[in-house]
DNA sequence: AACTTCCGCAACCGCATACCT
DNA sequence: GAGGTATGCGGTTGCGGAAGT
């Protein structure tokens, strides 16, 4: 993979980390009556010297060795791991690597539309709990999904003019994105928004059934609903949304969601000037504009 | 072709929480 | 319960490549 190709972090770079580490570790030496605390970070960082720890992107060789030690020993336990692999990395950076990129179940390419959907609705239920939200996309990692909404929807919402938290973002989300990713996600668009064949094809959104629970890492699952894990307080209309078996028959169906793809119909914007601006929005457009590439370009 | 700007994303950092002794 | 350590989480950084000039 070229990012771990990459030189980010040069020679010259930890040279001088080190170098400042060592300083930073003679001056305290320096001072007898410090404190007990500063000192275990000092042997840490001694420690750290000794190892000359590495940092910046990951080599194919660090790869393979954290790969074939996970296999064989199981994961874990990342900062022995990290020494006993022989990896000259931080357990942090160990753990990371794995959960975010060598992971055998981790899914790469883009979003599907499915995802999308799941991400926004998510999201506009518990915000920046990326990791939670993580949890309702198997394959997908919470950096994966926190880099996606920083640079793609928080894009959207700055062409709109609003913030991404606002209420006439979650609106134009919810009545507008949300319903045409349903209707794209009900024509079995399970590709990437930019509507290339990416590795989402080879590792679509799997088909979430009632039974699909398994493919979760948590305990948590779409038993009995999609947000059956939600707590009760979280929940919206009761929590009667539900995923509907096969991959044509759409995300979530309830009232909401007929609010969500009729939003004329029914006038629920919580920003009332977000209804005026979606009639005229949706009077000039093209009958081919919600394409779901059309949808990520407004 | 050369340069600049923008964008996507891997990796890092600091803090919070869980777990262990 | 206190203290130490490991792990998890969310925010941020900065590199590399694409796009624009």
């Amino acid at each position: 993979m070229a990012a771990s190709q990459r030189s980010r972090s040069t020679a010259a770079q930890l040279d001088v980390d080190d170098q400042a580490a060592a300083d930073q570790l003679m001056t305290m030496m320096r001072r007898p009556a410090a404190a007990l605390q500063d000192e275990a970070a000092a042997e840490e960082e001694a420690a750290d010297l000794q190892l000359e720890l590495r940092r910046g992107p990951w080599t194919v060789d660090e790869d393979l060795t954290l790969v074939n030690y996970i296999a064989d020993h199981g994961e874990g336990r990342w900062n022995s791991l990290a020494r006993a692999a022989g990896l000259k990395r931080t357990g942090k950076s160990c753990r990371l690597r794995w959960l975010n990129y060598l992971r055998p179940d981790v899914k790469r390419g883009n979003f599907t539309a499915d995802e999308q959907l799941l991400i926004l609705d998510l999201h506009s239920r518990w915000g920046n709990r990326w990791s939670k939200i993580a949890q309702h996309l198997p394959g997908r990692t919470d950096n994966e999904i926190k880099n996606y909404w920083r640079t793609r929807v928080q894009k959207h919402a700055k062409q709109l003019n609003c913030d991404a938290n606002s209420a006439r973002f979650k609106d134009a989300m919810r009545y507008l994105w949300m319903p045409r990713l349903a209707d794209a996600s009900q024509l079995g668009d399970h590709h990437g928004y930019n509507g290339t064949t990416a590795m989402g094809d080879a590792h679509g959104m799997p088909v979430m059934t009632s039974s699909s629970s398994d493919s979760f890492a948590t305990s948590e699952s779409y038993d009995g609903g999609l947000y059956a894990n939600v707590q009760d307080n979280e929940m919206v209309n009761g929590g009667d949304y539900y995923w509907m078996q096969g991959a044509n028959q759409g995300f979530c169906s309830n009232y909401e969601s007929e609010q969500q793809l009729h939003p004329h119909e029914h006038s629920q914007f919580q920003d009332p000037d977000l209804v005026g601006w979606v009639q005229g929005f949706s009077e000039g457009i093209s009958e081919n504009f919600w394409s779901l590439e059309d949808i990520w370009k407004m």
